[in-house]
DNA sequence: TAGATTGTTAATCGATTAACAATC
DNA sequence: TAGATTGTTAATCGATTAACAATC
């Protein structure tokens, strides 16, 4: 049953959980034709996918819903319980510190950093703002998950860096920089202005390639 | 050298814009290999990826910095006038109509809209708040080439609906939802939630797929 | 000429999906 | 039993990358 999964995999169990969670209360199990449907995939990959999580579905009948969404859950560790850092409380980052997504995922907001003196002290989603430069101490005392970066582009690297010799071992940016981080150092990007830019390519494309279409949304 | 580009190659090419955008402006030419480089990717995948934009690079020497740099941007479509309305200004709403970054990337906000009274008539970003039942009639008079939704996830798919009504032919979704649009709608999604989880596979990973390591973050 | 680097080929790798035996 | 659906195989498809001739 088990080994690791295909990142392509990862990607997609998120989505799963999300149309599972979207299901009346009262529903009992779902086939992987449906659940292809719901998610927008097809459903011999569904099938595979999940075959990676163990082999629990019953032919003839579909998947448990219950169990599926407790096996996703844990394949995400989403049962443990997940400390995350948010450093640059601007706008972003207030809107980050005031969103109540994470919880219910496991994960739980445990400190927000600024470098600006006049943010210091403040507070966003109920939490204080503190300086910067109490970070790598903090990390000492309290074991971090995630570091989120919120900061201006120009700061990223530098936050990166500050992150990673503190012993965070994920880092999600939403900086619009490309960073680079040490091995083993898992990071992610979010980044609106590539997201549009890719969509401004299948947009354009209407002129320009003929028949490109885009792919499926992934993630 | 055209047709159409594989979709991987698209959502590289906002990385590499990135990367051209942080070398000194002295700067003339650059090779594959620094690109690569700068850019946490193969030597080989860049030519590739460079390849569709046409044949320019100059052997023994490299791509010129500002000829790659503008055959990317039109790649992009981001020497067009691209019109973007946000709907949804809470917390997050407001960072985007906040946020510099689209002006000089070819995206201007037009319109901001909300189902909450209370904020209609309100401004973000210098931009006056709209209800979202003036949204259609706008579309009918002003081009809009993005919808990006903010709204809470519940409300999400009826936005998708009515931007996809309204004609608009890409949508930007970061409500923590998965949409169905109709076809020839282009959709990317933007999920925090979704990143975190990913993050927390590779995480868990550690003990419990033994050597499982995270894949080169996708743009 | 010698060194560097592109553009492209071909091999490899990984992801997707149709098909179907197994079985509820 | 008949119908439905899983789990898995094998074919296909697309993406990655090493290698190298072409050439600046």
């Amino acid at each position: 049953m088990k080994g690791t999964l295909p990142a392509a995999t990862v990607e997609r169990l998120p989505r799963y959980l999300r149309c599972l969670e979207m299901l009346a209360p009262s529903r009992v199990t779902i086939s992987s034709k449906e659940l292809a449907r719901l998610s927008n995939l097809n459903a011999a990959g569904v099938r595979k996918d999940l075959s990676y999580l163990g082999s629990f579905g019953m032919r003839g009948v579909g998947y448990h819903v219950d169990e599926l969404a407790a096996r996703i859950r844990r394949t995400l560790g989403m049962t443990e319980d997940r400390t995350v850092v948010v450093i640059g409380i601007g706008n972003l980052g207030s809107a980050l510190a005031n969103y109540g997504g994470f919880g219910n995922r496991g994960f739980r907001i445990v400190g927000l950093y600024d470098a600006d003196p006049a943010k210091v002290g403040r507070k966003a989603g109920g939490i204080t703002i503190r300086p910067i430069e109490r970070l790598a101490k903090d990390a000492e005392t309290t074991d971090i998950a995630v570091g989120i970066i919120a900061t201006p582009a120009k700061a990223a690297q530098g936050v990166a860096a500050l992150l990673s010799e503190a012993g965070v071992p994920s880092i999600l940016n939403f900086a619009p920089t490309v960073l680079n981080v040490p091995d083993g150092i898992h990071l992610r990007q979010v980044d609106v202005a590539t997201e549009l830019q890719i969509l401004g390519f299948y947009m354009a494309g209407r002129n320009r390639t003929g028949g490109a279409s885009h792919p499926d949304d992934p993630g």
